[in-house]
DNA sequence: TCTCAATTTGTAATGATTACAAACCAATCA
DNA sequence: TGATTGGTTTGTAATCATTACAAATTGAGA
């Protein structure tokens, strides 16, 4: 577990820290699955995380995923996209933003957006503590190659 | 199947025209899951449908509604909401419109709002043919009987 | 080194959804 | 009327992501 090269370590400590921060106990399989989640634009499923760290941890369990990711989203330094009806994606952005999905090449993009309600009886007195905001459709690149 | 009273003959005549103007078949299931689903302000998940209709149509199968939501989404006159990960609920409001889940009582309420890009350049191009907006917390009722 | 609690792991169970093939029904035609 | 045909419904079995659970492992502190 100490073969990795020094800036790794830095970069690794860095994550370590930030997990301690949230009162996470930075165990490796976190800060790989953190560092990886962090590091990855495609907003991967439990399945590309596994799949993915499967080289560099031997040893990893699905379950772990599972359960590093509920850790991550219970502690609020991740989040959980049902942009899809069959899996579940993950997100380290954790501000306000939206998803558009791409139906043809099923790519994910962010984008900033602004909601304002329009009645705002319907939803007064109500708690908000979580929102998402989701588009479908297809992509400039998908609409331009056909 | 003809025991109805006249009135809910007319009415089911009503959503029979309305299913063909829609080029599906209406046949009884989908006369009667429609109006379940139209009737129903609570946007219900399979279970809750198939239960529901039990007892008027005994040998209906899950399968059936299943498919006869399959059908509807495809033609445009409902939609499925993923607003919980675990299960799909159905709508027959196929206006934009946003849904708020109550996380104590798992109630869901309907909101309209508005929705601007920020940064108008990141979905330039894109086709953008479906729309989600889901808020999470606890709605009214809960947080005043706490 | 020993101990304890937390973490990780593998396997088995769950449960929603889908695949599929047989049964059924409704309309059309001989 | 009876046969045919295509679409609809039904039940069962398969799929697959997720969860439950218990054993194995790890790591920090005494």
């Amino acid at each position: 577990m100490s073969t990795n090269k020094a800036g790794d370590d830095m970069h690794s400590n860095h994550v370590g820290e930030f997990l301690k921060d949230n009162g996470i106990k930075p165990s490796y399989q976190r800060i790989k699955i953190y560092e990886y989640l962090m590091g990855s634009m495609t907003h991967p499923t439990v399945d590309t995380i596994y799949n993915a760290l499967c080289d560099q941890i031997p040893t990893l369990s699905k379950t772990t995923v599972y359960n590093t990711l509920k850790v991550f989203i219970d502690k609020g330094i991740a989040m959980a996209i049902t942009i899809d009806d069959n899996e579940v994606r993950y997100d380290t952005r954790t501000d306000v933003h939206g998803h558009f999905k791409c139906e043809k090449c099923n790519e994910i993009y962010d984008f900033k957006a602004n909601i304002e309600l329009e009645d705002e009886d319907v939803l007064r007195g109500f708690e908000i503590t979580k929102q998402q905001l989701f588009f479908y459709g297809v992509c400039k690149h998908c609409s331009e190659a056909k």
